[in-house]
DNA sequence: CCAAAAGTGTTGAAACTACACCCATGG
DNA sequence: CCATGGGTGTAGTTTCAACACTTTTGG
């Protein structure tokens, strides 16, 4: 996850996720498409509303009210060009303490894409454009936090008769090289609309 | 659904779904139960947070943003004294033209409903505590839009282990009367809390 | 005795889990 | 030639869907 270093008081020097204001001609989704464009550079990535989060006392200094939004990022289309004083990408293993709510803000958005994950096809957005089947498994072992059958994730996979592979392969070290793949793309849209029938 | 027939201007007269101001010194959360309370009289029902409306024009008048929430209420259970001029049920195929953006808000609800139902039990908040296998069944079949096997149902119901028999029958008609079954609470508070299997 | 809803089992098909070996390559 | 990850098939078990008749009651 891509989190922020806050420059300013309250919570000076700590993590925080990046955020900021809505703006008053703008929509909900509008203002988290602009906030990540500003923070990261990226746009036509996966945004999707998370949840709101009010308590009373959330920030010491007034109410406020914040609409947690969670999106999908490749870090590596992260160019570096990033608003922030100082950015940096963390593993959900080792997540520095937070300011604010937001350690709560983020163990929710991680349910959520657990949640997610068993049964829409979210999780290839965070995928390049072409890939391998090794690549997609290590994917949704990380996001799940368990190991999974290698031959029963592929047929399972391929049974969604989503994946077209391509006839390049992945080369990298010294053992066969990977068929590559790519998503079909009127499929793939078909059942992100629809949101039905994944599950590994 | 609980819909109130709005007095003031804008959408004077039409039916909208019941709403208030968030105070300063609550949460959103409270603040939901407090004008659920304010429109029906219930506590201790059903209630989660849904979504966040934004849209910048959904009220006339103002930029406003709502946090909605769906709450779960027996309208058997609703006395009757409610805050607002005029409240009445409606059933999800006779709903009228609603004001704002309610009928958006409304399909959201409707279709966050018919998800959960399908893996947490949480159909049950909408029966007596008391209650036949049939009585489950026509909820299902109400919130799903499709008729179940009754035997299938049944089968997969009881096999989660949650429902314990009652000595009483409900007579009601000129039928043999049904075995009446109430949740066992502590599996069901367990279910509840993880989310996890429920599938019908 | 009749109408109406309650209750109950089986079978074939499909999906799931567990599991072990050969293949192609770079060094 | 060897170490490394890529790739493939099967069998036993479990789950799912489809389907029809008997039971108990009130009128």
């Amino acid at each position: 996850m891509l989190l922020i270093r806050r420059g300013l008081e309250p919570f000076k020097n700590k993590w925080a996720l990046p955020g900021g204001f809505v703006r008053v001609e703008e929509t909900l989704d509008e203002a988290a498409r602009r906030e990540l464009e500003e923070e990261t550079g990226l746009r036509e990535v996966f945004l999707e509303q998370l949840q709101t989060f009010g308590a009373v006392k959330r920030d010491p200094r007034e109410r406020v009210v914040s609409v947690a939004y969670f999106a999908l990022v490749k870090p590596s289309a992260v160019t570096g060009a990033t608003d922030a004083a100082e950015a940096k990408w963390f593993s959900t293993s080792g997540v520095p303490a937070l300011a604010f709510d937001h350690a709560e803000i983020l163990a929710t958005a991680l349910d959520r894409l657990r949640g997610k994950l068993r049964y829409q096809p979210i999780g290839f957005e965070l995928l390049p454009p072409k890939f391998t089947l090794t690549q997609l498994q290590r994917l949704y072992e990380a996001v799940l936090g368990e190991e999974l059958d290698k031959r029963n994730f592929r047929k399972k996979v391929l049974s969604h008769d989503l994946l077209v592979p391509l006839k390049e392969t992945h080369r990298d070290g010294p053992h066969r090289p990977a068929q590559l793949h790519r998503f079909d793309p009127a499929k793939y849209e078909r059942l992100k609309k629809k949101g039905f029938l994944f599950e590994i």
